[in-house]
DNA sequence: ATATGTTTACTTGTATGGAAGTATGCATTA
DNA sequence: TAATGCATACTTCCATACAAGTAAACATAT
């Protein structure tokens, strides 16, 4: 691994070195399998070894890698049962809350929705595909927001994150396009004030990753356990 | 704190030391707001301070401690808004997982639950809430196995735990008898085939926290923030 | 009496050394 | 050639020492 830039040792260490390495795992920079070491990242950064060693358990707890005493510690492979359990939760609660939405959406929520979907695709034309990933999430949270349970979406978001992993890795394999026309479908469905037909757009968009998924995994079995 | 017994010293103690302070959190043995010291706490178990950090950084980042540098490590207290996170995402998932089992109910999966709300029975005749507690976790847990999504489980633990802090800090307040009942009237839905009938009857069951909440926090706010 | 400054005893954060386990390459042996 | 034993270079884990920040008690000054 190159060289990263120094962090700010005017506060903690770990807690940064946590973030640097969770992101570079949720971007794919540090891939499945790969292994890391306590000395070897410490001196990347230019500290001792106990800081990193915090930071690794903390990345194992929230499941994104592998303490395994004395052999290494190794970014986990994309657990696919886990990817499945995020998204059958995602569908399950986020179908939920656009009832709720739906119940309340009013003029200024439905321009602030139509504005978030242009600027998705003003993504999708600039190719950015990484882009898109973070506009997606902010359209999701932005609906959980309107429901009133902001707080969900923490929840969510943990969930979100194994499926981000798969989506940075082959971000290729997913068609932007149907993606944003399905999230066009959700809005109407608020607009026409239709409780159902938004939850049943929402679910569709949300089993999209079922039908993406065997290609995905088919063309990168390294990267992934069942 | 009182003298606690010894780790055993042939395996990893930071994994030890984080499952005994997690299990004396959820049962309210540690209360809300309690503070602890890696000193004190290493002290008691007969390892030195770096353990017992670790294990602070892994209980922090489930949400049950919190570390503040220089000033100490705090039990977190128990947030509303959590707990009704955790209840709307629960009534999502498990409704819908519970759709998923009425398509496919079987004689034998019909018998286990019978069984295990028997057992439910005789744990609310010895008045033992906190056996209550454990075996309405395993009879989630059987729906969820049976609707061949065990890993989904393994999420909604993680959220469950801040419920159970909850029935274990307050057990008197919930009317064991009315959670059984609510049970037959699952397993009844499951019976009859109709997975409507199932889906509303879970709905109706973990809506039921939110009748007994306001009473809980209003006869303890010292536990609870918002 | 009140306010302020200082001391002191805590707290968590980091660095470092050594212990114990694991994997790998190499020499030795059958 | 194949298998075995061993040295060596890793790895994580734990203990310890010290650094730096915080808080509360206490003395002092206004």
């Amino acid at each position: 691994m190159s060289e990263l830039q120094a962090i700010d040792l005017t506060v903690s260490a770990a807690p940064q070195v946590y973030e640097r390495l969770r992101q570079a795992i949720l971007r794919g920079t540090l891939a499945p399998g790969d292994r890391l070491s306590e000395s070897e990242v410490a001196r990347q950064f230019g500290i001792s070894r106990q800081p990193v060693r915090e930071a690794f358990i903390h990345l194992a707890s929230d499941g994104l890698a592998e303490v395994r005493p004395q052999r290494g510690t190794y970014i986990r492979k994309i657990s696919i049962s886990a990817v499945l359990s995020a998204r059958l939760i995602r569908e399950a609660v986020e179908g939920d809350l656009i009832r709720i939405v739906a119940g309340q959406a009013d003029a200024e929520l439905l321009r602030r929705l139509d504005e978030e979907i242009r600027r998705q695709r003003l993504a999708l034309e600039a190719g950015d595909s990484d882009l898109f990933v973070e506009l997606d999430d902010r359209f999701h949270r932005m609906l959980a927001d309107a429901a009133g349970h902001e707080s969900v979406w923490t929840v969510l978001e943990g969930l979100k994150s194994q499926m981000n992993r798969l989506r940075h890795i082959t971000a290729k394999a997913f068609d932007i396009r149907k993606l944003i026309e399905q999230h066009v479908e959700i809005v109407d469905g608020l607009r026409a004030g239709d409780a159902t037909r938004a939850e049943q757009a929402m679910r569709r968009h949300l089993n999209q990753l079922l039908d993406d998924l065997p290609e995905v995994t088919r063309d990168r079995p390294e990267l992934f356990i069942p």
